[in-house]
DNA sequence: CGCTCAGGGCCATTA
DNA sequence: TAATGGCCCTGAGCG
């Protein structure tokens, strides 16, 4: 198979730089099992009589034989050096009194300290902090970090909770809520308690709070060894004996060294070592300790890509581009750190690191280039997942859910937002090959980690209620809201969920949304959003994104046109009347005794036929803007006429030149393509069945909390289905026809050709600059390249269109694997039909070819794909195709319910019969047959669209495709 | 004519 | 510092 290795440029040039010398080993691990242990195994003994202090801190300054206590094992370990030393008193939050608490500056000019407490009850707390908003708005904080996830805001506001639930002496529940732990030695590791309250005795349990939910942790010991993840707590344990004596006394090493004990890592001299914790069938533990690396990032939808070009940058750098031009010695394993969850094709930045050898840790040589730097990776603890075979993008994927899903499962604590994709072989190596997935644990990389960033602060506010605690997913609106029905009158606010202020802008919002919308239109505001243009909104979360929150406004149907112009104050608008007849449904509704509200409204407006007003406003995606709005210009398609630039781009003889090269091999016709027929029965509803099913699908999506997330469902939702179901005019609402504005939604989506073709140009210029003057790209690599690029374009188009990215991600992927082809084969028709001269072709670089030059120049299945195509380009001309009734071609050939394995057919089904109707009815304004005539073309677009992926799959076989190309891998998944 | 309530503006609070 | 959101002021239109 050439395919997939082709992909495995990851490791390319790996091989290389394996010595044929006999791996040398050493067994040592880094960290030696003889670290001192610091804290004392016996309890301080305070004496009869509890030194008691008043209610202040007393500081003492000088030796620290002037302590009450003996701290001599804690600051002989590196906290002596401040010689200032607080005792505190008990207190109403603890009964316990702290000696000894002594801080340490990380250095003179820092602002992170690491302070150890010694308490009468025998334990010892450790923490680290460090203050917070030093400069800024004079709102000085401190916040510290601590052993676990918990981290609290002393003088703030947000807090990382930690609850412990116990009872009180009298047996009555309580919780309480803390901000450090002590540390007790036991005799197999340490008892981590808490400050003040009862020890973690059995039956204890503690709810540690890690910025997404609740993890609970039973106090009693033996609960520990019960799985990995809860003995790698215990494993933490022990470290904080290594931390203090390791991190702050000794110096950290790097532990990178000969080891020939790895089953797995065989092929470089050195290997970064480690110290396992624990391990289960389905993961290991591991900890790691501080290492250097050699790091560059690189930016693509595809890994293979990003990977490639980022190796070739650090193996550049281990070859002498550094600045003692040493050669460095390669070393297992290549980490790639990325961001998980990523979404299909979404452009992602990754992270790769060569692990510098023993001799180069201390002091690695600097990067030549400035896109490499040295990195130091700290110490830390990593779940690990290994698995054999070759490290394809798809297996990170899926390796990488397989381990969150493990650790979700056993309520490990992680970071969730990257993950390490880690090889150790050269893609030369054909068996007992060796990958890791590697998620970084949370609770020691807090105590390790003095720059790591700070966890993101919790999205709830704090809450005074213990029980909101508990129960985080649970806002306090919700328990509210729960006991009465009088809320569900008034409903929530459709945007972000949270109470109702009265009529705003078009229907009943909260406050906040009232202003953020009110301001958004008068300081006329364009925001982006930095996420995937889903963000949550709820009362916590919408002041996140702007972005979202204003295309939620919008898309529940929010109007622009109720913000007054010339701002002036009170009276009344033109919604006036919508609002009351609107309340006055409302009424009607929710005194209907039926518990079926949505068909009650039905039947209690007898008068509404189901007009094509009404369905829209139901079925129509919310998202359109309303086109009479001047913030929201139609869009403006690109005009043609580009061909100026390319010439500036590609040197013109280059082009001529490689036109021949586009004699095509024959086609050996060893696949038959299964000619699939398109499903005609779907497509060609008559008018009042496709009626029927609009309206049988509204009650259902409005019954069965169908798309509980969509921006549609909630505006169904919330605006209570009146607006929905009752054909109450709305003012300013464009009352022509229902389906244009469906239509132009559909439009708003869609990509500015001229962007489109910059950036094909702008890769081929690339592509060129990379090859040099005289190694011109050769005309297939050329189509190549734009058929990639417009894939590329394609496919963001998909992910960001309305209805389908509001699919699972298997099911958006599921789709454009499957029709990845037609669409592109519609893309270039319907560039032929907008562009193209009369026998020109019309590339998307803005050049016309002479159909001609192509056809004398191609081969024998070109030839055919090309005429066929033009066949169909001159059939489309002549219906003359407008750009609404393409982009319904498109969608129709995306939202394919027929794909195997769809697991929301029934959402895909829907939007294809929306726009199909919406097809129907913006067609039949021209031709009353128009519609039909289209959908007979889809059909051969299919036909075309598999003679085209046969056409590329045996190019491909044949090494002509350039690998890594989206190109390829839509090609690989359909083949594999 | 006076009441209503959805607009606008204000400004303490927040990140 | 800029955005947020709760609160208050306004005044057209309705009964
Ligand atoms: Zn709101
Ligand atoms: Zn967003």
């Amino acid at each position: 198979m050439i395919g997939p290795l082709g992909l495995l440029v990851l490791l390319g040039v790996n091989l290389v730089l394996v010595s044929g010398t006999p791996v040398v080993v050493g067994d040592t691990p880094v960290v030696p099992s003889d670290t001192p242990v610091v804290l004392s195994d016996t309890p301080v003994v305070v004496g009869d009589t509890p030194v008691v202090v008043g209610d202040t801190p007393v500081v003492v300054s000088g030796t620290p034989e002037s302590l009450p206590v003996d701290c001599s094992d804690l600051y002989s370990n590196g906290f002596d050096n401040s010689g200032v030393y607080t005792i505190f008193p008990a207190g109403p939050t603890s009964p316990v009194q702290v000696f000894c608490e002594m801080g340490s500056m990380d250095a003179p000019d820092s602002n992170k300290w690491t302070v150890i407490q010694r308490r009468t009850d025998g334990t010892i707390n450790f923490y680290r902090g460090w203050e917070q908003y030093k400069t800024g708005f004079g709102q000085a904080s401190s916040e510290y970090w601590l052993g676990l996830e918990n981290i609290h805001l002393l003088s703030g506001k947000k807090s990382y909770k930690l609850r412990v639930d116990m009872e009180d002496f009298d047996g009555a529940k309580v919780f309480a809520e803390y901000s450090s732990f002590n540390v007790a030695p036991e005799k197999d590791g340490y008892r981590l308690t808490f400050s003040g309250f009862k020890d973690g005795g059995a039956g204890d349990s503690m709810h540690v709070h890690n910025g997404q939910k609740f993890s609970t942790f039973d106090m009693d010991q033996d609960s520990f060894a019960q799985n990995c993840a809860k003995m790698f707590l215990g494993g933490w344990w022990r470290n904080i004996a290594t931390v203090i004596g390791f991190l702050l006394v000794l110096t950290t090493e790097a532990s990178v060294g000969d080891s020939s004990l790895s089953e797995f890592c065989s092929e470089t001299k050195e290997c970064l070592l480690y110290t396992p914790v624990c391990q289960t069938e389905e993961y290991e533990v591991r900890k790691l300790t501080s290492t250097k690396w050699v790091t560059t990032e690189e930016t693509s939808r595809i890994m293979e890509m990003a990977t490639y070009t980022a190796f070739r940058r650090l193996f550049k750098y281990i070859t002498g581009a550094n600045e003692n031009g040493a050669n460095i010695e390669m070393t297992s394993p290549v980490i790639i750190k990325s961001k998980t969850n990523k979404g299909w094709f979404e452009s992602c930045t990754y992270t790769m690191s060569f692990l510098l050898p023993s001799e180069h840790q201390l002091n690695p040589p600097k990067p030549t280039d400035s896109q490499v730097s040295i990195t130091e990776m700290p110490g830390m603890n990593v779940y690990v997942k290994s698995y054999g075979g070759w490290m394809m993008s798809y297996r990170v994927r899926d390796k990488e859910s397989e381990l969150m899903d493990s650790l979700e499962s056993v309520g490990a604590m992680y970071k969730k937002d990257f993950s390490y994709a880690v090889g150790y072989d050269s893609p030369m190596k054909m068996f007992n090959r060796h990958n890791e997935v590697w998620f970084v644990a949370e609770a020691s990389m807090d105590l390790w980690d003095y720059d790591a960033e700070l966890p993101q602060p919790l999205a709830h506010p704090p809450a005074n209620d213990p029980h909101e605690l508990l129960y985080l997913e649970r806002t306090s609106k919700d328990l509210e809201r729960e006991p009465e029905s009088r809320a569900e009158i008034e409903g929530s606010c459709p945007v972000c969920g949270d109470r109702v202020s009265g009529y705003h802008y078009g229907l009943l919002t909260c406050e906040s949304c009232k202003g953020f919308f009110k301001r958004s239109v008068q300081n006329n505001k364009h925001y982006s959003c930095s996420e995937r243009q889903r963000c949550p909104m709820n009362p916590s979360q919408r002041k996140r994104c702007p972005f979202c929150r204003f295309q939620k406004c919008l898309a529940v149907g929010m109007k622009r046109e109720a913000v007054r112009a010339d701002r002036m104050r009170g009276g009344r608008n033109k919604f006036g009347p919508f609002y009351r007849r609107d309340r006055q449904l409302k009424q009607q509704v929710y005194y209907q005794p039926s518990t079926a509200p949505y068909r009650v409204k039905a039947e209690t407006t007898p008068t509404h036929q189901p007009t094509p007003q009404s369905d829209h406003l139901m079925i129509n995606h919310p998202l359109v803007p309303f086109s009479s709005e001047p913030f929201y210009q139609p869009h403006v398609v690109y005009p043609s006429g580009l061909g100026l630039q390319s010439e500036a781009i590609m040197p013109q003889d280059c082009i001529r030149n490689t036109v021949t090269g586009l004699a095509a091999l024959p086609f050996t016709g060893l696949y038959q393509p299964n000619m699939r027929e398109f499903p005609q029965e779907k497509t060609e509803y008559p008018l009042s069945s496709s009626l029927t099913l609009v309206n049988s699908m509204s009650s259902s999506m409005a019954g069965d909390g169908f798309l509980p997330s969509s921006p549609a469902m909630s505006a169904s939702n919330s605006t209570s289905s009146s607006t929905a179901s009752t054909p109450v005019p709305f003012p300013y609402t464009s009352v022509e026809d229902p389906s244009e504005d469906f239509l132009a939604q559909l439009l708003n989506g869609e990509p500015e050709e001229g962007q489109l073709c910059a950036k094909v140009l702008a890769s081929l210029q690339r592509e060129q600059a990379n090859r040099g003057k005289h190694d011109c790209l050769n005309t297939f690599s050329i189509m190549c390249k734009m058929a990639d690029q417009t894939l590329f374009g394609l496919v963001e188009w998909a992910r960001n269109c309305a209805f389908f990215k509001d699919l699972k991600v298997e099911d958006q992927m599921a789709l454009l694997q499957s029709c990845w082809s037609e669409l592109l084969v519609l893309d270039h028709l319907s560039r032929q039909v907008t562009y193209a001269k009369e026998g020109c072709i019309y590339l998307v670089t803005g050049q016309q070819i002479e159909v001609s030059t192509v056809q004398s120049q191609a081969g024998l299945t070109l030839s055919s794909l090309v005429s066929r195509t033009q066949d169909l380009v001159s059939k489309l001309k002549a219906l003359h195709l407008d750009k609404e009734e393409f982009v319904c071609l498109k969608y129709l050939v995306l939202f394919n319910p027929d794909v195997k394995s769809i697991q929301s057919r029934r959402q895909v089904e829907r939007t294809q019969e929306q726009v199909n109707r919406a097809l129907m009815e913006h067609t039949q304004r021209s031709q009353s047959d128009k519609f039909g005539q289209l959908l007979l073309r889809l059909p051969e677009v299919r036909s075309i669209s598999l003679q085209v992926e046969e056409y590329l799959y045996q190019r491909h076989l044949l090494g002509d495709l350039p690998c890594n190309s989206l190109l390829t891998e839509m090609l690989h998944t359909k083949h594999s």
